[in-house]
DNA sequence: TTGACAACCTACTCGGTAGTATGTTTTTTG
DNA sequence: CAAAAAACATACTACCGAGTAGGTTGTCAA
């Protein structure tokens, strides 16, 4: 809480897991609040799902909303491990926007259950917190989406300004362009076969969409960079 | 349950309130629902928005699940009244496309709270559904909305054929066209001075986003048989 | 007027769940 | 190798919330 705010656009507030069986237990909370929502998944279903009972889980986290906020900023991390770094790409602002569209919308399809909780999150808001922390730490969590979302924002106007594209609202226009990247959460279900194949795939046409909604267009090589994950 | 399948596209399936006392139920667990999800919300939560006990809710409705389903239904009820119109218009299929968006993107920022318990819905699905009767009516909500999904994907499809656009995966711009009218839903509240209007615009910025998308553009005159509501 | 029924309210039961207190086992440290 | 601490498991408690049973008030028809 000093002075992390300037650099919170850097992984500054990475809390990569300490021990692995902390990582187990965020993947397996995110998998249960993916398929039953928060409120409707029990801490025993958590520990069931990982052969374990109560006691693990809440050795490592103080209370239930305090799990799922440790599962909201895995997500926030992920996220920003992918996008960050094409939101430096210094060439065209085109090519920087698809490649940061093209990283988040493949993180959307791999990390599924995180991205759900994200999107819960959002929704989940000013209703119960009890603890004056947590409503501290939800605070947090909104401004670290806010910051990844300004990422985005930036990017287009960027565009916008580079293609002479005018955008009555650039906010609506961010908030459209994420929400195409996003709706995969919705319908998309990794069938275990070719996945990674498949997602970068997907990722294209949804960049794709999203550009034109934008009134610009993919640039060729913007994908040349997820070729060699392979 | 007899040949109702091929009507399905006709209101045929209109549940509207018999009492008026039914209607104001719907409405406030819908506004619940809204704030604090399905599970988070409890009977007496709702019936206390409406200076009631839970009496007069399980006096209209077998259960907590039911009403969430008869909200689903009205929630689907009032979005085919709104595009379902705009589908028959006969004209250029880009005009169609058009006021449908439009219709749609209206009806989702104006009943809001309907809207989100639709995406709910969309997620809540294989999780609990005790009673085998509420699985039955579950997969028939399902299709219901479906239906409603198949009506945007044709006439976009038809769209595509028109202005000789080619889509790659129909599929996917038909989910990333509505996931942009949909998005409204997470960041739009009604600030209840100057709604309509509001609406009006923020739901052609969006269908503007959307139909670029596809490829094409909103025709200038696609919003005329908005005016005349105001 | 009286019955009958709809539309509620009140007061309960009872299963499930978050959280805790207290063991038990394994690992680490000196 | 002993002791301390970490990493769990077990066995509780306390409460909340869905559903129910039975009572109460109004309304309407005969």
């Amino acid at each position: 809480m000093s002075g992390m705010e300037a650099q919170m656009l850097e992984p500054t507030f990475v809390v990569t897991p300490p021990s692995s069986s902390h990582a187990d237990i965020l993947a397996a909370a995110a998998r249960c609040f993916k398929e039953n929502g928060f409120s409707a998944t029990s801490i025993d279903d958590v520990a069931h799902s990982l052969g374990a009972t109560k006691g693990r889980i809440y050795h490592h986290f103080r209370s239930k909303t305090d799990l799922f906020f440790a599962v909201y900023r895995r997500g926030m991390e992920i996220n920003f491990k992918a996008t960050l770094p094409q939101s430096k790409y210094d060439g065209d602002a085109v090519i920087r926007l698809a490649r940061m569209g093209l990283s988040h919308a493949v993180a959307m399809m791999a990390y599924q259950d995180f991205q759900r909780v994200l999107l819960q999150g959002v929704t989940m808001h000013q209703s119960g917190s009890t603890t004056a922390a947590q409503r501290e730490t939800l605070v947090e969590l909104i401004e670290i989406r806010n910051n990844y979302e300004t990422l985005f924002r930036t990017a287009i106007e960027a565009t916008a300004k580079e293609a002479q594209l005018n955008l009555n609202d650039p906010s609506v226009a961010s908030k459209s362009f994420l929400a195409v990247l996003n709706s995969s959460v919705f319908w998309y279900t990794p069938r275990g076969e070719n996945d990674k194949n498949e997602q970068i795939t997907l990722a294209r046409e949804l960049v794709t969409f999203a550009m034109r909604g934008l009134g610009t267009d993919i640039p060729a090589n913007a994908h040349d960079f997820l070729e060699n994950n392979k």
